[in-house]
DNA sequence: CTTGAAAGGTTCGGTCC
DNA sequence: GGACCGAACCTTTCAAG
């Protein structure tokens, strides 16, 4: 398993790939083979390299929360009493759906989580009755995002 | 264009798709349909349903930073002089390839970002060259992502 | 929702540096 | 060996019923 490997090597063609189906997965190889001047099947090689070298993870659907009635995202800072308390935090907040992601950070906070709620009581119920109830989190510190205005990937 | 209507109905069959989608935008259709019972072009259909809603966005090959030797994630509260100084902000911020979200915020700054550099001394320069030398910008703070423990998207 | 035909994706054997 | 191509086979897409 080589992976997680930081000499990884990728050429100009593999980058202009990358660029297309970081934009959307489900393009058309033989459209990108199109474009560059190469046959689908060595985009198809290109591509199991790629993966094997652990450059990619996969792919996902992007699906768009407002539609479902999620407009309130926010980021919490959360101050946990003692350091050793955060593994277990961690799954205490793996279990809350609202919980988008979860970083381990320095600075103020011990815990830096992003969530994303239906409206502003929505999220004030998932602070008092899920993240406050947690044991060791003694106090948090919440920014809604009124807008996100940059959302993209590592530029390649 | 019936857009970003919070009045998306879904079924059991739609929660299956997508689930199975957000996971890996490339999974079998067939595979999907043999799963859930019905046909390949049945589930093409409800996706096309599902797109034309404004559900979901498209879908996104997801790259793994740390094979390309970005190591370092940082979250980073600016200050600005001026909440008027917004609009310029974000775009002297989308010109920098290492930020790779911008959300205007409630709270102690007016724009949080998250950031994405090779190392700590990479970080430092987008810092001091890149996000101080914006008009406007008066203060920053920094918080960086020891370790990301929950990645995820909204919960179907 | 299903069918069926056209377009695209995947794999394999082979060719050419 | 490494990269690419072409053809056979499977999957996806789309229109018609």
């Amino acid at each position: 398993m080589k992976n997680s490997n930081s000499s990884v090597k990728i050429d100009g063609i593999d980058k202009k790939i990358l660029r297309y189906l970081m934009e959307d997965a489900r393009r058309p190889i033989l459209e990108i083979a199109r474009n560059i001047g190469i046959s689908g099947a060595a985009i198809h090689q290109r591509l199991r390299k790629l993966e094997a070298s652990g450059l990619f993870v996969g792919s996902k659907f992007i699906v768009n929360p407002k539609v479902l009635g999620y407009t309130t995202m926010a980021y919490i800072g959360i101050f946990l009493d003692k350091a050793m308390a955060n593994p277990q935090a961690v799954k205490a907040l793996e279990k809350i759906p609202e919980v988008l992601e979860c970083h381990y950070t320095t600075g103020n906070w011990s815990i830096l989580i992003k969530v994303l709620c239906r409206d502003n009581e929505h999220l004030m119920q998932v602070l008092n009755k899920k993240i406050q109830q947690i044991d060791g989190v003694s106090r948090t510190e919440t920014f809604i995002s009124l807008n996100q205005q940059i959302d993209r990937q590592i530029h390649i």
